[in-house]
Parts: structure tokens; C-alpha cells; sequence
DNA sequence: CTTCAGATGCTCT
DNA sequence: GAGCATCTGAAGA
């Protein structure tokens, strides 16, 4: 499988949060990799979005990496404990990113090695109700692939986290407008969220 | 199945 | 000091 290349991220945003879904996200600690097919996704757009973090290409210390070249990870801490993993997209300066929402282990591996930094036990020990919630959203898959501020700024083209192409190629993609945004006044209702 | 309150700390004004 | 790109557990239907 290829490894998509930071052209892959360079182009328009709401192209690369479609593209992204069935792409393999991959995570590696301790030499040990961890592989999610990507299944929801969501583009902010600073450019012309009150609901990105760099609305108005404000710079921040926050948002300075938004400003990063396109395929280089943005991750920030929300509500005091989750954290979000984005995708910085589009040309260098460009302040926009896509937010990874969800997704769902590739191998019976990969689900146990997301349950261990998630619940700290085997999938097979999971709950009835962590089994069907495991990874629907963005804290959780940070958590369970072991994510946090630490990793922000990280390109993905190094060898802790990058995606592959699966050759998957979605026949149906759903979109809707985006979660917890309710601020964000017009922005609310773009529909910016898609998801398989 | 659903709703709901509370947790918790960093960022920006 | 306010608010946030969320999640959990408890309680009710």
C-alpha cells in the first residue's frame, strides 16, 4: 500500500476530507503499528470558516500549526481532557485542516492494540456497549491510537503516524453538517462533515 | 434505548 | 473569566 505524499493533502480541503475516507490511518509506538480505516471526517477552512480555530487567518500559539505545510498533524486538547487529530490541507499558509472523527480497526490486532490504550484490555473483554461505541469519535480515537499534544506538528511522513492508500474506493459517501459547533454562526450549517 | 450533568485544563480576551 | 471541533456514567422510559 502507498503512503499517500504531502500533494495528497495540498489540494482543495473538502476534496481531501472525502478522499480520506477508507484510507488506512496508521500509528506506530514502540515500533508497533496500529491501522484504522477511516470512516468520518470533517474540514475546517480558516479562510472562510468561524468554526476553524484560525477563522480570518488569526495566529495564535494554537494555530501556528495550522500554518504548517499540508500533511503535517494538528492535534489540541478539547474540553480539558480529548484530544482531536487533524490533517493541515491545502498550500502552506493556507490555514485549514480536516478533523479525523471515527474509525474502525483493520485487523482483529489492530482492535486489540486500540482497546489496550483504550478500556486497558483486550476487544475481546470489551462491553457490549464499548464494543458498538469503540471508536465513533474524535477524543476516542485519540485515546485509542495513543495521541496527544506531545504528537502536534508531527509530519506524516515520518514513521510515527502516517496514512496508506487502501485502494478503497467509497461508492457512497454521506455528508451532514458538523458536530459541536454550534458558535459558529453561518458556518453551522456548511456541510462540511462526511462520513461512510 | 434516551437524556443529562459533570469532569477538567488550556487558550484567548 | 469564559468557553470549548467531547465523553462517561447514572438514571429514566
Amino acid at each position: 500500500m502507498e503512503r499517500l505524499q504531502p500533494e495528497f493533502y495540498a489540494r482543495d480541503t473538502l476534496t481531501v476530507t472525502r478522499e480520506l475516507l477508507g484510507k488506512h490511518l496508521v500509528r506506530v509506538t514502540d515500533g508497533v503499528a496500529t491501522t484504522l480505516r477511516i470512516t468520518e471526517t470533517e474540514a475546517y477552512i480558516g479562510r472562510m470558516d468561524k468554526a476553524c480555530h484560525a477563522y480570518g487567518y488569526k495566529r495564535t500559539k494554537r494555530t501556528e500549526t495550522l500554518f504548517a505545510p499540508p500533511g503535517t498533524a494538528y492535534i489540541y486538547l478539547i474540553y480539558g481532557m480529548y484530544h482531536c487529530l487533524n490533517f493541515v490541507t491545502e498550500a502552506e499558509g493556507e490555514p485549514a485542516a480536516v478533523l479525523l472523527r471515527a474509525g474502525e480497526p483493520v485487523s482483529p490486532a489492530d482492535a486489540d492494540r486500540a482497546a489496550l490504550a483504550r478500556f486497558g484490555c483486550l476487544s475481546q473483554d470489551m462491553t457490549a456497549y464499548q464494543r458498538k461505541n469503540f471508536l465513533n469519535g474524535p477524543g476516542k480515537l485519540c485515546k485509542a491510537l495513543s495521541l496527544t499534544t506531545a504528537q502536534n506538528g508531527l509530519s506524516l511522513q515520518g514513521e510515527e503516524l502516517y496514512v496508506l492508500d487502501a485502494g478503497e474506493h467509497p461508492k457512497e459517501i454521506h455528508a451532514s453538517k458538523r458536530i459541536g459547533i454550534d458558535y459558529a454562526e453561518e458556518a453551522v450549517d456548511f456541510p462540511w462533515r462526511f462520513y461512510l
